[in-house]
This record gives structure tokens, sequence and C-alpha cells, in this order.
DNA sequence: CATCTATCTGGACTCACTCAAGAAAACGTC
DNA sequence: GACGTTTTCTTGAGTGAGTCCAGATAGATG
């Protein structure tokens, strides 16, 4: 029963479970890397008239909470996925954006260290691979030569 | 004379030369990471009046030519650097948003391979270091013990 | 069940950026 | 240097993502 585990998420994170939150988890479970919009649309889809305003809340709140994790790919809107916590990292197509999980080998945060570290004493190292999917080479190379 | 050489590299790329263009390569060069807005105000700063759609023409045809380097650090600006083709990457205060370069210690793109590629043709790896900054860290535990 | 306070609603607003049409200015050619 | 072509810039409106605010609603606690 997953509810049962995003409502025992969400208590053990001392926030109170209700229809939105329980909605919002669910959706970002099965659409990962959905942005806000989607989000809301999907809850949305599920329990009649949820406001933006709702969403925007919700997704902020359990991203602090670290129930979701907000991952920017260098569009404008944020997405969204279920927090792991494994550190993975992203692999996202710079023709159609199809955005895919990849897994970090160390597992754990910071999985690199920087060269020079400016005195920072840091935290994540976030990493976004950018390339061509299989699909978009193979349109690029069936029309242009 | 830094704008001859911001002309010729113009001139390069097949791009006329033109005065808000070289104001902006000055701008970007003095204020590294600055944003959209930032680089319009300081380019009207030398030129006058310079309307927020030349700025971002500039930006893009600039971006797009590979004079400049567009990154994207999470926030929601987009922030420009001049592109000096090191594939270098970005440490950035979680506080304050400070903002510092890392060279890569391999020097071209793309420096890290993902342990698995979903069949991309991978390009270049960005990564984005995030911790706090030694000033941010003497002012939290002054504040919080 | 009553109360308290976290959460949600609705609507206005900001910010970063884009679109479109026409005016202005670079560049190549005479 | 003047001319015509084409790129670039101006003006002004528009979009999408996200935030702010005041008040209504509904989980949690006693």
């Amino acid at each position: 029963m997953p509810s049962l585990d995003h409502a025992s998420a969400l208590r053990h994170a001392g926030l109170r479970v209700t229809a939105p939150r329980l909605a919002t988890l669910e959706v970002v479970s099965e659409l990962p890397h959905a942005d806000a919009e989607s989000v809301a649309q999907a809850v949305r889809d599920r329990l009649g008239t949820v406001s933006r305003q709702a969403v925007y809340d919700i997704l902020n709140a359990l991203t602090d909470a670290e129930i979701l994790r907000r991952v920017s790919v260098g569009g404008r809107s944020m997405r969204y996925e279920l927090h792991r916590h494994d550190n993975h990292h992203h692999l996202v197509c710079t023709e159609c954006g199809r955005l895919e999980d990849v897994p970090c080998t160390v597992g754990h945060a910071p999985c690199l260290t920087p060269a020079e570290d400016h005195d920072f004493e840091i935290e994540v190292a976030e990493v976004v691979f950018r390339g061509r999917c299989s699909r978009c080479r193979e349109t690029l190379t069936a029309t242009a030569p």
C-alpha cells in the first residue's frame, strides 16, 4: 500500500496527512520528473479542485522534509521525484528533453570532490549529463545527412 | 584591448559588431555569472538606453555562437560567463548563493561518463557542487549553536 | 467535541523570458 | 561615400513558473 507508506512518511516529518498531499506523493511516484504544473493537473484529476498554491506549498514542504527531491536540469521549471537518498544523477536529451536517472556509483553525497573547494563545506555534487538519446540520433541522421 | 578581441570573436562567428554586443561582452567579462537583468543594467550604465529584448537577443546569439556560456545553477535565472572551452564546473553556496568556478581536472567535455548511458550519446557533464561558504559557516555558528 | 494551528482557496502579483512588427544600423558593393 | 540587403535593436504586449496575501477549512491534540 503506497499511500500508507506516504502517510507515515508525512507523519514522520511532522506534517499533517491530507488528501492533496497523499495525491501529490502518488502522482510523483507515478510520474517521476514531473514539473509542478503536471503534478497539479494529475492531482486535480484524482481529487477535483486543488489550487495551484496548495500544490506549490506541498511540493515545497515535502522537499524541505526530504520526502521529495527537487531537480533542476536547466529548463525553466523544477522537476520533482521521490527522494530516495541515493544521490543519483540525471541524463538529459538536448533535443527532446527526455530525462533519465543515472545511478551514482558512489551512492552517497557528495560523490565527487572539486579540484578546489574555495573553503566551502561541500554537501552535494549534482551532475547533469547532456547528450542525444538514441531516438533523436536516428531522427537526425534520417533527415540531416 | 579587450574590445578588439571581442570584436574579432564576433566577426569570427559571423555576427555583426555592434555597441550593445561589445558592451555585453565587456560586462560579462567583468561580472562573471551575472544574470540577464544585471547584464542589461550594466550595459545601460555604459551606453544609455538598451532594450531588454536586445540584451536577451545578444545573450542568446552569443551563447549559440559559443562566445558565452549559459549556466544554470538551480535558481530561476540563467547566468552568463565568457566561454573558455575548459568545461569547468561551479560551486554554489546554499545560504547566500555565492558562485565560484571550479576547474575541471580533465579539462575537456565530457569529463565524466555515467555508470549507465541509456543509449545516449553524452556530450557534456555539468557538475554543480553545493555547500556552505566560509563566510556563511561563520555567521551560522555565531548565531545558531 | 473544542480548540488550535497547519493547510488550502482564490486572486492578484512578480520575475524571467519570449513573440511580433517595424525602425535603425552594419556590412558588402558600387 | 551612397545604396541596398540583412541583421540587429526598439517598443510593447504576452506567457509560464512561481510567490504573496487574507481568509476559509480541516487535521491533530487535549
